[in-house]
DNA sequence: TGTACATCAGTGAACGCGCGTTCACTGATGTAC
DNA sequence: TGTACATCAGTGAACGCGCGTTCACTGATGTAC
């Protein structure tokens, strides 16, 4: 039965939202084609109508979960110009980003988080839309960090750091958590503090 | 034909280090058992002689590869309080994780960068022995963290948000190599620079 | 110190399961007249 | 505005490959006497 292009259209939306959580839940190697269609109400037969591969799914898989946080680091960025001041909105990112609920949440979170090592290990289509999505990442973040005084060149780098602190230690506390919660907790708490005592000396 | 006792722990030596190798280089899925015997020189059949099952294994050269690498830290630890100094240590230390060399060798490297996202996600026995060399590792690195006037507590703090940002950098750093060159070692040397700026600042 | 036998590390073939991919088929949609 | 036909999204079964695991077998090692 042929459905209309715009049910077909939805449909593969469905797929890909399905796609990109399952994978930054279960990795690259964990994500099933059967499965994704299954939780998208499809059966696996039609995947390769949307598809060519794969790999190919998991690259706009990819695209569709940086899309998503993305934009909602630049919803921060617009709150940062306007309500709530720079300091207040990294403050609340920061928290956020480091909080439990985000840790026991991967499949909704950073994909740089999730998925960094896997996609060191896999192809060059699936590396490059990950450094597509680091890029579009740092540019929107850097309108984030409370770096008022200093140049267009210093609040990039210190978004870089500040990123790379956090993918580092949510990463770490992910590991640790269920086997040894304190230590999970540790990091995240730790983290936290630092870079928010850091850049509130900074600011002031 | 039967092997020495000792012919056999060697056999078993020889395969735990091929394997913490691959599996750093290719993560959990993409370890071989066949390939992990074969770089060893033996044949595949023996596997189940030394381990119980794969993820035996895994746990086994996860183990394995910890133990080098936090033997390397406590090394440099034991330089920090003889010859060296702290600061000079330190600034050795994060010069060589953040580097392209290190970056370009993966399977020789800090396990907690390349199978940080595939532990968060495999069973139980293989987090709690991550957990377990990030405990470890903390430890040794405690004592290179340059902050000298710091209680045990404070360098304990430093040394979970350095790694953290070492790892997020690094890991980062290895997702844009070779699609986005330029970006992956921007990361690895803003951070490089901030790290070795703010400990320098807290020295002085 | 010898000898006989049990043990067991290693070999290579085979099993079996999961999963990505292919395929024949269906029937509603979209299009050409 | 109808009608006839081609298209193609979706279905469900089947294929085929890779890989973890098992197994019968070998023959040197280790042990009991």
């Amino acid at each position: 039965m042929r459905i209309s292009k715009e049910a077909a259209a939805a449909n593969k939306v469905r797929v890909l939202a399905a796609a990109a959580r399952l994978l930054r839940e279960k990795g690259f190697d964990g994500l099933g084609v059967a499965e994704v269609m299954k939780e998208a109400g499809l059966t696996h037969g039609g995947f390769y109508n949307h598809f060519d591969s794969k790999e190919d799914l998991a690259v706009e898989a990819l695209r569709t979960a940086f899309d998503t946080v993305v934009s909602r680091v630049a919803k921060r960025a617009a709150e940062a110009r306007s309500r709530k001041g720079r300091l207040q909105t990294f403050r609340d990112y920061v928290e956020r980003y480091l909080s439990k609920k985000t840790r026991d949440a991967p499949g909704s979170g950073c994909p740089m988080a999730t998925l960094g090592t896997d996609a060191a290990r896999h192809g060059e289509a699936l590396k490059a839309e990950f450094a597509d999505g680091v890029e579009r990442y740092l540019e929107a973040f850097a309108d984030v960090v409370p770096d008022a005084r200093g140049t267009d060149d210093t609040r990039r780098q210190t978004a870089i750091l500040v990123i790379s602190a956090l993918i580092g230690a949510l990463t770490l506390s992910r590991t640790c958590a269920g086997v040894n919660e304190e230590l999970s907790e540790e990091i995240l708490s730790v983290v936290r503090d630092r870079l928010l005592q850091d850049r509130n000396a900074d600011d002031k």
